[in-house]
DNA sequence: CCACTGACGAGTG
DNA sequence: GCACTCGCCAGTG
């Protein structure tokens, strides 16, 4: 079923342990395509619903929600379930990164399918 | 093919 | 902290 590279992006997502965040810069190096942030971002908009991906778990370079308020109100809805799942925002609205971005390992990189 | 947009990021002033 | 530029790349008209 591999369809589009957006696939190692999920597969990184995937990893995120809960009570944790990585930004989106981040989950492209570890899925071998640094620099493609954008992408990461572009990526998850496609998403569906029951999509078993715990999106909510990657924000953007400033510990920040970049989803746009669009009214959807997603970007409340991500809010509120990395609270629930532990992750604290600062005063200004933003998560310290120092504090909950995830650090895999080295070897966490997606492996290249050889 | 060109222009514009978008869940980004780093740099500059 | 805010505004702007540039780099990145897929999707759309």
């Amino acid at each position: 079923m591999s369809e589009g590279g957006y696939d190692r992006f999920y597969a990184v997502v995937r990893r995120i342990p809960r009570g944790r965040v990585a930004t989106y810069g981040q989950v492209a190096v570890l899925a071998g395509m640094p620099g493609q942030a954008r992408q990461v971002g572009y990526a998850l908009a496609a998403l569906p619903s029951d999509n078993g991906v715990p999106w909510q778990r990657v924000v953007n370079s400033q510990g920040r929600i970049s989803l746009r308020g669009d009214g959807s109100g997603h970007d409340l809805l991500q809010k509120v379930m990395l609270k629930r799942e532990g992750v604290r925002f600062g005063k200004t609205g933003a998560i310290p990164l120092a504090a909950f971005q995830w650090r895999p390992r080295i070897r966490a990189i997606v492996s290249r399918q050889s």
